[in-house]
RNA sequence: CCGGCGGUGGCAGAGCGGCUGAUGCGCGGGUCUGUAAAACCCGUUUAGGUAGGUUCGACUCCUACCCGCCGGA
């Protein structure tokens, strides 16, 4: 019931078929964040399918907190629960070991979270996680992780990939244990850790190699405000992994980082970027196709972001530029034609201007990741 | 015409006889990357309807006038 093919390549780049009990999408693709089982912004379903939405990503801690994996699981699973009959991606909560920082306690037997929301303690294990994640019934499902910061210490991003390593193993057996006579399988990942280290990288890829993953991730923090090394962390794993198997790059999502690992053989991105950002305020236009074209078959080519693309402020200046932001194609937008209307929805209607500029930046994602497979498919072999 | 209430920054809206205007909105700038984020950070004042009076000192108390709102003729 799954499989995963690489059709077409350019460079490094990958044109690529997953298919899933859920349905087969070409990649690279993007798995936009819904991280409590809806995209924040008051998106709908019927929304994503209009845009041509191919898959989702949730939140294995968030949806355990609320409403609970078990209600997800009577009510029929997270596909039903989110009415989306396409791919689904959960993870494990692995990133909230980083993001959630001194609330969290790491042991050699599983993470404690103390919930910012109630303050109780939560226990997530390898094992309990992927009962978790069994129950609410993804496609694609990821194992418990140590996800290091950026700056973090050689010995401690050793640490950190000897833990995941171990837990993955867990992780593995317990997935096995649990898909006997399940309707619809699930797959799970291994995340490649290792920070900016290129030997534990390389470590950590061929120790999980051997428990021969559905797919492989690369986790771990890259950036901080001042140092970006998403694209060196790319490159130095995607040499240690699988070529038929499908790579994920996790959490990283601006275009320029998608289309720079892409171009170095990644497969698989989801990011909080296009809708946060949506949602304050900034909006994604002026995709440059041309620009985007030359960027992947000379990957020697800088990719710079204001070539790509322009970022626009709506706070700023709604008024002063003009009202191709509201791109006429888009038909979850078609009504936003007058300026009267985009003043009724961003000043009177705050709730339905944020619906808005999500919506946007949604349809520009979806453009983006399309115009990258169609580029590869054309000009790959 | 009578009675009541009120006139504070672009707007809304507090407090106080002196220690230089809280707070919200707006506006300007910034941050955002497996969502503790429709969030957060920084900036944006030398105001007191007008004219007098009391006082060492008034936005704060008093008087008159102007304007607004409510009620009554």
């Amino acid at each position: 019931m799954f499989s995963f093919q690489v059709k077409k390549q350019l460079g490094e780049a990958r044109f690529s078929v997953l298919t899933t009990p859920h349905g087969s999408i070409p990649g690279p693709f993007f798995q936009f964040v819904a991280t409590q089982a809806a995209i924040r912004g008051m998106v709908f379903t019927e929304d994503l399918q209009k845009l041509g939405v191919d898959i989702l990503l949730a939140n294995t801690y968030h949806l355990h907190l609320r409403p609970g994996e078990d209600i997800v699981a009577a009510a029929g699973g997270l596909h039903e629960f989110m009415q989306w009959e396409r791919p689904i991606t959960t993870d494990s909560g692995g990133y909230q070991v980083f993001s959630l920082g001194t609330q969290v306690t790491v042991d050699p037997g599983g993470v404690t979270f103390r919930s910012p929301r109630s303050g109780d303690l939560v226990r997530f294990t390898p094992e309990s996680t992927m009962q978790m994640q069994a129950k609410l019934g993804a496609d694609i499902i990821m194992p418990l992780d140590v996800c290091t910061p950026y700056g973090a210490s050689l010995p401690e991003v050793a640490r950190a990939v000897e833990q995941t390593t171990e837990w993955a193993k867990r992780c593995q057996l317990e997935h096995e244990r649990l898909q006997s006579g399940r309707p619809f399988p699930q797959v799970v990942y291994g995340i490649v850790q290792g920070g900016v280290y290129p030997d534990l990288r390389e470590k950590s890829a061929a120790s999980l190699r051997e428990l021969n993953f559905f797919g492989y991730s690369i986790g771990g923090e890259l950036r901080d405000q001042d140092d970006y090394m998403v694209e060196e962390g790319v490159l130095m794993t995607t040499p240690h992994l699988p070529a038929d198997k499908p790579r994920y790059l996790m959490g990283s999502g601006a275009p320029e980082d998608i289309v720079r690992a892409v171009r170095a053989g990644i497969d698989q991105f989801d990011c909080v970027l296009p809708v946060r950002n949506a949602r304050h305020g900034k909006v994604y236009m002026d995709l440059n196709t041309t620009e985007l074209i030359a960027c992947l078959r000379d990957p020697a080519r800088p990719v710079e972001p204001a070539r790509l693309y322009t970022a626009h402020d709506m706070r700023k200046s709604i008024y002063a530029r003009d009202f191709s932001v509201f791109s006429p194609a888009n038909p979850a937008t078609e009504r936003a034609y007058s300026r009267a209307y985009v003043h009724h929805l961003l000043r009177a209607e705050p709730l339905s201007g944020v619906r808005l500029t999500v919506l946007h930046n949604i349809h520009f994602y979806v453009q983006l990741l399309q115009a990258i497979r169609q580029t590869i498919e054309a000009y790959g072999s």
